[in-house]
DNA sequence: TGCCAGGCCCTCTTTAGGGCCTT
């Protein structure tokens, strides 16, 4: 079920996590994530977890987030807990959505707390609108639009600004390039769903509208 | 020390394989 109660509001947000699967055991050490009202951030949710782990050399570098960094931070679950409350009643959107997802619904479930949103890609949505991208890494499309930014990636809250910058981004491309006069949530999940190939004419019909 | 997952999507495809993207 779309959400229709804040249709204009989304949330966009991003986890720095041990590494790439819960069902191996990795956990989330950050989630950064802000919220999308009629085309501005009105809040933002920053907060480092403590995994409960150390988290190998790797994921230090990558993300610059230590161990001594994490050892002071909350509980997964403390934070998690306070996360669920900031995202319900609103769709939600991250880049790779489906490896967000994971974690959200991985953390979510161990505190038994869930969501009511749903989720769009920002990636799959930059494959089908930016096709001559030279990549749809996130810092990639960032460059590839001109989108300014801060030098700071693979930060949680960072990341998401992002995030939600080529959102907004998307959004302004639809109208002007494809005469979309009100692109919304609904139908950016909708072209997620539609072939490369039938874009072109959904966006046609949308156009109409 | 080295490796690990999973979903999407393209193609030299569909009885499959491999690159991209996330940490």
């Amino acid at each position: 079920m779309l959400l229709t109660q804040s249709a204009d509001t989304i949330i966009v947000l991003d986890f720095e996590t041990t590494g790439l699967s819960p069902n191996q055991g990795d956990r989330a050490i950050e989630i950064g994530a802000v919220k999308l009202e009629n085309g501005e951030v009105t809040e933002r949710f920053q907060q480092l977890m403590n995994p409960g782990f150390r988290v190998s050399g790797f994921i230090e570098n990558y993300t610059g987030i230590s161990n001594n960094m994490l050892r002071g931070a909350p509980s997964c679950e403390e934070v998690m807990a306070q996360f669920a409350d900031f995202i319900q009643g609103y769709n939600l959107v991250a880049h790779n959505a489906s490896f967000d997802q994971r974690f959200l619904d991985a953390e979510l479930e161990g505190i038994s707390r869930s969501y009511d949103g749903e989720f769009v890609c920002s990636m799959l949505l930059a494959r089908r609108l930016y096709q001559n991208a030279p990549n749809h890494k996130l810092g990639g499309l960032v460059e590839y639009k001109n989108i300014s930014h801060d030098g700071v990636f693979h930060r949680a809250l960072a990341d998401s600004e992002m995030t939600a910058k080529l959102w907004l981004q998307m959004l302004d491309d639809l109208k002007v390039e494809h005469q979309v006069t009100q692109p919304d949530f609904k139908l950016m999940k909708k072209i997620t769903k539609t072939a490369k190939a039938a874009l072109p004419q959904m966006l046609k019909r949308s156009a109409k509208c």
